[in-house]
DNA sequence: TCTGGGGTCCTAGGACCC
DNA sequence: TCTGGGGTCCTAGGACCC
């Protein structure tokens, strides 16, 4: 089993068309511009947590900080690039993450692993410009540990094998804090910590019965990994996803209905053409608005409501006058409104949906309009043709103040080679 | 002043049934 | 005052991941 990991992978990305980055501390910040999301090691080595607000950040100014906006179409396509060439080197890849992937490594005998995995990592660095790091283990819980080693290591030179020598299992499980076990979190952690359990290896060993009651079905699994046991399996063929959400933090906090509607019809039109795009369609739909989290001094709420839809469909009208439904049947007008978003439930293929003998004969005309749409988007871009009116300096948009273009995604944004 | 977005799975508790 | 036992299903919330 073998896991490679992307370096900082959005950084990365905005270094590959950009080489002015190079050796500087690089921030991607969250939509909105709210958060850190992505450091290079220099802003690492800044001391940059992930998630520190940007407010926060310009003490770092005068060292030379970089800030950007984030940029996913980018990074999607070039995401695409490195899963492109790691699926050369491997029978199966589970593409598990933007920027991770698992891949099957039967077939490559024992000895040459890591070898083999330094001339993956030179060819992905040589064909995308993007740096990785690989972990090798017996299971996936393994082979993550391994490749956080990797990382951390100066000697590994971006690959690990912890199958190698038995021996070496034990010194990594010591070497890695019990919080950065793939599947331990803050409250795992936690509870770990107060009853002295500080790496990898005290997990390791503890009772069952003290992981079972304390960090459930869930941590137990982790447990069993770590002692070498495969509880996960490589899933090459993932199935389709159960849900679906798009959803904004407002650039300004709005009090009116009109402008949640507006922003929650634009999110329900977006993940409408997202589960279209993969064949699916829903069978419930449900909107919510939230109050800003942050602003202790005022009241907090949340609304909204999940509504069915029978039969399940993914036609942007009805999509859209359910989510709106959802919020004016829930509105309450005395918060302000920081955050909405609209999410799409019970996900089914149209064509498993038994056929109902009472329901009335399906039109095919709202599937050919949702067909004429899709297809003018994809040629002419999101924004050409939609549903109703939208204001695009409306209070809610977010804010992206700093976004690199979109280098290999739009033809207009095109690196152009000077003579 | 300013704090992301999109997923999965599990669990506890309530509603309901006999 | 005393007031069963055992199922199933659904949902909200909490934990985790990137």
């Amino acid at each position: 089993m073998r896991w490679s990991t992307a370096e900082n992978f959005y950084a990365s990305c905005e270094r590959v068309f950009d080489p002015s980055l190079e050796r500087r501390p690089v921030v991607v910040l969250s939509g909105n511009d709210g958060c850190a999301i992505a450091r290079s090691a220099e802003a690492k080595a800044l001391g940059i947590e992930m998630g520190e607000p940007a407010f926060k950040l310009r003490r770092f100014e005068n060292d030379g900080l970089v800030l950007l906006s984030s940029n996913f179409p980018l990074y999607g396509d070039m995401s695409a690039r490195v899963m492109a060439v790691l699926a050369t080197f491997a029978p199966g890849i589970e593409v598990y993450s933007i920027d991770e992937a698992f891949l099957d490594v039967a077939g490559v005998p024992a000895a040459y692993l890591v070898s083999w995995a330094r001339c993956v990592r030179a060819t992905v660095r040589q064909w995308t410009g993007i740096p990785i790091s690989v972990g090798i283990g017996p299971t996936k819980t393994l082979a993550k540990l391994a490749n956080r080693l990797a990382k951390k290591s100066q000697k590994a030179n971006g690959a690990v094998d912890l199958t190698a020598d038995p021996a070496w299992l034990e010194p990594a499980l010591k070497r890695t804090p019990v919080g950065d076990v793939w599947g331990i979190g803050r409250q795992f952690a936690a509870k770990c910590g107060l009853a002295g359990i500080r790496s990898a290896w005290d997990l390791a060993q503890s009772p069952d019965g003290w992981i079972k009651k304390n960090l459930g079905a869930v941590g137990l699994r982790t447990v069993m990994e770590l002692r070498g046991f495969a509880v996960y399996e490589a899933d090459d063929f993932p199935g389709d996803r159960k849900s679906a959400c798009v959803s904004r933090t407002f650039g300004d906090a709005v009090d009116d209905l009109a402008s949640v509607k507006d922003a929650v019809a634009v999110f329900a039109e977006r993940c409408a053409a997202k589960i279209r795009k993969e064949g699916l369609a829903a069978g419930a739909v449900q909107a919510f608005a939230t109050t800003d989290r942050f602003r202790k001094d005022e009241p907090q709420a949340t609304i909204g409501l999940t509504l069915p839809l029978a039969p399940p469909t993914n036609a942007t009208p009805a999509i859209v006058s359910l989510a709106l439904r959802s919020i004016e049947r829930s509105w309450r007008p005395e918060f302000r409104w920081r955050k909405a978003g609209v999410l799409l439930l019970d996900l089914v293929r149209p064509e498993d949906i038994p056929a109902d003998l009472f329901a009335p004969p399906a039109s095919d005309r709202s599937e050919a309009l949702m067909q004429a749409v899709d297809g003018i988007v994809a040629r002419m871009g999101r924004g050409a043709i939609g549903f109703g009116h939208h204001d695009q300096n409306a209070t809610w948009r977010s804010r992206s103040a700093s976004r690199s273009p979109s280098w290999t995604t739009r033809w207009e944004d095109l690196p152009v080679a000077k003579a």
